[in-house]
DNA sequence: TTAGTTGCAAATTTTTTGCATCACC
DNA sequence: GGTGATGCAAAAAATTTGCAACTAA
């Protein structure tokens, strides 16, 4: 791939912290950032594509990984699939430490209410509520950076 | 695989609604609902061999999507990894039909409410919410969808 | 009895890696 | 120029599927 656009480039990011700015990652970043909602690896290397057409798979995956790595793009979802029962009685919701991972599961009547105010406003019956706020535990703010 | 015990089966899981209560499913569903926090696929499938030397990875799998799709338990993974910008995308939250597919977005302060009370429950700093709520809009729940 | 489920093996799909070449710093 | 990144192909890992045998209902 040939010479990088620096113009746009050296203002835009100095996240890259050391690593290197090449054309794909300036792209998949690009893309990255300007869509709205979540993307999969496939959808991105896809989208890539119509603007590279030489860029490779595994060349989406490696620098994926490195954005994640330096905290520029979450991951949904890493790992394999983890499957947990929820309790019987209400439904609840999860709270995801970004730092160490750990799941906390809660339960709120600010949901119920939510539900109720959403559904009535744009005249759904909502049977379904899925909740996943995500941040950092006590622990994991302290060991990191001391803001 | 031998006969199941009906005793302990039968008044523990109405659940299955229709679906046969295998011994493998039976046991599969002991090992996730006992457990604390979650379980990826390997996991239960090793501690599922420990007590049934010939149950297969691929039963694990279909008894695992079969609990998920009948709502018993959560799989908080779909899917393949989804990745997204947190600081640039503004967040919207999403209100699914289940009956024809259309997505609206919203906004809420309920959910700004949500996550003040729930981060300051568990000691987070919520950084990001996902919100997905599904059900019925007017239309579908017109055209007859039984509920 | 019989339709649904299982185990196994093989097929697919998803993700990672080795290596020669290329390009950013 | 040197080190790290890329593309490709091939390997490894994760998930699904076809099918004959089995079993819950």
């Amino acid at each position: 791939m040939p010479k990088i656009d620096k113009e746009s480039a050296s203002h835009r990011l100095p996240l890259l912290a050391g690593q290197r700015l090449t054309a794909q990652r300036l792209l998949l970043l690009e893309l990255v950032e300007k869509t709205e909602g979540q993307l999969d690896i496939y959808e991105i290397y896809r989208r890539a594509k119509e603007r590279n057409r030489r860029i490779s798979l595994s060349t989406v995956y490696r620098a994926l990984r490195l954005f994640t790595d330096l905290g520029i793009v979450d991951d949904l979802q890493r790992d394999e699939h983890h499957y947990h029962t929820p309790k019987l009685s209400h439904e609840h919701y999860h709270l995801v430490c970004l730092g160490c991972g750990q799941v906390v599961e809660f339960e709120s009547e600010l949901v119920d209410a939510l539900k109720e105010s959403v559904g009535s406003r744009h005249k759904f019956e909502v049977t379904r509520g899925e909740v996943n706020l995500s941040g950092y535990c006590e622990r994991c703010r302290k060991a990191g950076a001391p803001s």
